[in-house]
RNA sequence: GGGCGUUUAGCUCAGCUGGUUCAGAGCAUCUGCCUUACAAGCAGAGGGUCGGCGGUUCGAAUCCGUCAACGCCCACCA
């Protein structure tokens, strides 16, 4: 058939993507064979694909495709998660544009709003991977939320509940006003902000029954105001919580603060009396020293309140407006109250200075707008000891690998500073937490029953001394969803179904998993808790090897970003260089272990390579054939490219060993590139309108295939088309699934290596001849080859490299000489001497120069070599062998002297 | 504040436990070619004191110390 000259993908991936689906080749059951096995790491559901993913994905499935064409049963599981508080903040704005609140719709209402948001737009990620060429296994696409995945969830909060590593508790928690939900201390992230410190006066309360008398060290009085009204200054970055002060705090050893201690003082414009108390906690070189306590309103002060029995005043509302608790500002946004109370506050004479200042202030990492808060709140808590106890041995010992191992610090740390895990969150959209709570008089404490049914929880409650006759409708379900990621976290148990059904075929066959491919910033969300999952309820770690990708950045090093809109439409790359130029784009910037910095010429650059195979098999397969005999240059060609072949393969397999897959693409590239295309092709290359024998044809056809199978994994598409063009192929027959079979490379194989890189060497020293001499390569030249004893062994004496080096230098002749004669260009290969007569081409001058210049050059190298071998303690303290091998280069680099030498006083003639 | 990582050609990176002519690859650049598969190509070439300084060693890009720059992670200083 007819082959265009140019390759285009756009006709080729969707039919090819289509019949691997057809003929379910990327569906996995289990069987016989060694099985290779990844989960996805689930993209959000309501997710669109963005650089980030292409990378993640093309990574997880050059895996599974080596997986296959190495004979493995290769199972890359697909699935999505439910990302409760992403989603639930979709849904909420598009019913906000409806003009619809949330929290005048009931939980069931506004979940039949989030189904329906997740049928329109959930999965669409999962389409666009398809364009991807993910060989993905779509008959178990999972979703966090369906049946099976949601039982395991509620399966294990009852097991942990009952195992009582999960609990209740009343804690200082990180509160997000814009989602209204609690959020865990990892999804808070902390950013560096320019802020102001304030500096505002609290006035002494006590001071005429309880006399004061700051003084400074010249004895002058201070604090004073001019009214004679004496204060303490506290400084703070958040003055809109002085409502909620309840505590002015100083450090008992604080010289400076010593006259307010057993005072009490006045909070700014609120008029509230509070005690001045001290702790050593307070840095006394902080601001003033003094501190003012607000413990419903930070991590600190609440232990400060609790060690100090303080009253705490909560004076937020769970959207960040002020609540009725304060005297003030009711009803106004935190933020706008703090530009006010500055107003006020200065209005008011009360505020001292205000000074730049940087701190950190924590986002939510989903909702990085809105600040957030720490408050008090009763949650659910995993206990988190046990869990480092079984997850950290595993990677420190090896069970697991991490690349790169850099990570193994991070994880270690984490672990060894583990803080509980609080799984509740205010949201619908989600697991609803299996806890059932039983009616209680109003000052009781709450009583409540974990079970997986509200049935199951009846019987329960039933047990409970005073509840034997309690009703189903007295029951009150919990109405908080589970954290995310404590369905992430039984994924790569719950895909294979092991919760519920422990033991069954697939999770015995299937887990644990091979590899995780996934980016470093969720390595304590989910890595390190699937890891804690795994041991738990399997006793085994859920995968061997965790590769962490890296920040795919653009060609000025920044991140990504929606907000930037630097990132490129991955389906629009797809669509202009096609999906295998866009993975071996993608793959060519993203060394192992470091961010990738994304250039869209480097997708031009796959494009290219698909064409430069296109083209290379457009040649091969538009030879003609005759019963003509096999040239013996063209049965030396063929077994050095099958050595070549078998010594690459095992170089590209140690990579992939390694997770260099970017060096084991640029292997792969070269392969085909310079070795098959630029040497090999031109090797065996018949004469215009020549035919070929059958014996080079059928050979170069096979390594052709076996070249297929090698690049299949990276490049997909084009692959499969030239597969399937090589040979007759019955349907449903895929490289995808055809075994590559190459054999390890041998001694002779590295024999034959070194004889044709020689025979490269010659042919490149008489084409760069030809370039300085601007002669055509179609003239025809001869060469001399310099023999100065009865040395024998060179390439050019091998019959079969000899033709070899004629058709590709083109050369007239190969002709031995003692010595060269006048007019010839030489160069030199190894201690090797080769000239091409030039006759009244040559430029003496020119020929005398270069030669001088090497000769220079050599000395210089010479002279290196000598003042090691004149060093006696080298030649006495270094191994015999390195002390040989600077003779050996001595003796070259003299010869290689003697010879340019020769060289000039032959054209100075 | 603690920890980790990086620094090698214009760019992105290799260089394993010190010793082969070790200073490399791809891209980019320059030169010459529309040579009959491919100009999305072919052939050839130039380009680096291996971040600075000091040390160990017969020998250092490689080991040690130190400084600098950049990046990441963790940490409750308002």
């Amino acid at each position: 058939m007819e082959l265009a000259t140019k390759y285009d993908p756009s006709e080729v991936e969707g039919k090819w993507y289509q019949y691997w689906i057809d003929n379910k080749l990327f569906s996995s059951k289990p069987d016989g064979r060694e099985p290779y096995t990844i989960v996805i790491p689930p993209p959000n559901v309501t997710g669109v694909l963005h650089m980030g993913h292409m990378l993640n994905n093309t990574i997880q499935d050059i895996l599974i495709r080596k997986a296959r064409i190495d004979g493995k049963n290769a199972c890359w599981v697909p699935g999505t998660d439910h990302a409760s508080i992403a989603t639930e903040a979709k849904v909420v704005n598009r019913l906000a544009e409806q003009g619809i609140k949330k929290r005048d719709l009931t939980r069931e209402e506004f979940l039949k709003h989030a189904w329906a948001w997740k049928d329109e737009h959930g999965g669409i990620i999962l389409k666009q991977l398809r364009r991807l060429g993910a060989s993905c296994d779509w008959d178990r696409t999972a979703f966090t939320m369906d049946e099976i995945r949601s039982e395991s969830v509620l399966k294990v909060f009852v097991d942990l509940y009952r195992k009582g590593l999960i609990y209740r508790g009343l804690r200082m928690v990180n509160w997000d006003p814009k989602a209204q939900t609690v959020l865990s201390t990892e999804e808070v992230i902390y950013r560096d902000e320019k802020s102001k410190l304030y500096y505002l006066r609290y006035y002494v309360a006590d001071a005429e029954t309880n006399p004061v008398k700051p003084t400074g060290e010249e004895g002058e009085v201070l604090h004073q105001d001019e009214n004679g009204r004496y204060y303490a200054v506290v400084a703070t970055t958040r003055p809109e919580t002085i409502m909620g002060d309840t505590a002015m705090c100083v450090n008992p050893k604080d010289p400076k603060n010593q006259w307010l201690r057993g005072h009490k003082v006045i909070v700014p414009l609120v008029n509230r009396v509070i005690p001045v108390i001290e702790d050593r906690y307070v840095d006394i070189e902080f601001g003033t020293g003094c501190l003012k306590v607000t413990p419903a309103h930070d991590v600190n002060d609440y232990q400060l309140g609790k060690t100090h029995n303080l009253e705490t005043i909560d004076i937020f509302n769970p959207d960040g407006t002020i609540s009725e608790q304060s005297p003030l500002y009711v009803g106004m946004d935190r933020m706008e109250v703090r530009k006010q109370i500055v107003v006020d506050l200065k209005a008011a004479g009360l505020m001292e200075k205000i000074e730049d200042y940087e701190n950190k202030v924590g986002y939510s990492e989903r909702n990085q707008d809105t600040a957030v808060e720490p408050r008090l709140c009763k949650q659910w808590f995993l206990s988190m000891k046990h869990f480092a106890d079984i997850a950290l041995p595993p990677v420190l010992e090896g069970k697991i690998k991490f690349y790169p191992t850099k990570y193994v610090n991070t994880y270690r740390n984490w672990m060894e500073n583990i803080q509980d895990w609080c799984i509740s969150r205010q949201l619908w959209w989600g697991h609803r937490i299996p806890a059932y709570f039983l009616p209680t008089a109003e000052e009781e404490e709450e009583k409540y029953v974990v079970a997986l049914t509200a049935e199951e929880a009846l019987e329960e409650a039933k047990k409970i001394p005073g509840y034997e006759n309690i009703t189903i409708d007295q029951l009150k379900h919990d109405e908080d969803a589970l954290d995310t990621w404590f369905s992430s976290w039984l994924w790569p148990i719950s895909l294979f179904d092991g919760i519920n059904n422990p033991g069954n075929e697939e999770i015995n066959y299937y887990y644990p998993t091979v590899d995780l491919v996934t980016a470093p910033d969720i390595i304590f969300f989910w890595v390190a808790r699937m890891i804690m999952a795994g041991e738990e309820y399997m006793k085994d770690v859920p995968f061997r090897n965790v590769y962490f990708t890296g920040v795919v950045r653009d060609e000025l090093g920044r991140k990504m970003s929606k907000s930037l809109g630097n990132s490129p439409d991955p389906i629009g790359l797809i669509e202009k260089y096609g999906a295998d130029g866009v993975r071996m784009g993608m793959l060519l910037a993203a060394p192992a272990g470091n961010d990738i910095l994304f250039k869209e010429d480097l997708c031009q650059q796959g494009a290219a390579f698909c064409n430069k195979i296109w083209n290379a098999f457009r040649l091969v397969k538009g030879w003609e054939v005759a019963d003509i005999e096999q040239p013996q240059s063209n049965q030396k060609a063929i077994a050095w490219m099958q050595a070549k072949i078998r010594t690459e393969v095992a170089e590209i397999n140690d990579l992939y060993s390694k997770y260099r897959l970017n060096e084991a693409l640029m292997a792969v590239f070269k392969l085909f590139t310079d070795e098959f295309s630029g040497w090999y092709l031109e090797m065996i290359k018949p004469a215009y309108q020549a035919p070929i024998d059958q014996e080079t044809l059928k050979a170069t056809l096979d390594i052709f295939e076996d070249l297929m199978k090698i690049i299949h994994p990276f490049m997909p598409f084009i692959t499969e088309e030239l597969y399937q063009h090589i040979a007759e192929r019955k349907e449903g027959q895929s490289i995808m699934v055809d075994t590559l079979k190459v054999e390890a490379p041998s001694q002779e194989d590295a024999q034959l290596l070194e004889q044709v890189e020689q025979a490269k060497q010659v042919i490149s020293g008489v084409r760069a001849v030809r370039q300085s001499k601007n002669i055509s390569p179609r003239e025809p030249l001869e060469l001399e080859v310099v023999v100065s004893g009865d040395e024998d062994y060179r390439v050019t004496r091998c019959p079969a490299l000899g033709a070899v080096i004629r058709k590709l230098a083109g050369l007239s002749d190969i002709r031995y000489v003692q010595q060269k004669g006048d007019g010839s260009s030489a160069f030199l290969i190894g201690t090797d001497e080769y000239a091409v007569p030039l006759g009244n081409l040559i430029d003496a001058e020119a020929e005398i120069e270069k030669a001088e210049t090497e000769i220079k050059r050599l000395q210089g190298f010479l002279a290196g070599i000598e003042k090691k071998l004149s060093n006696e303690r080298f030649v006495q303290n270094a191994p015999a062998q390195v002390v040989e091998l600077e003779r050996k280069k001595q003796a070259d680099a003299q010869s290689k002297i003697a010879a340019l030498e020769e060289t000039i006083s032959k054209l100075k003639k």
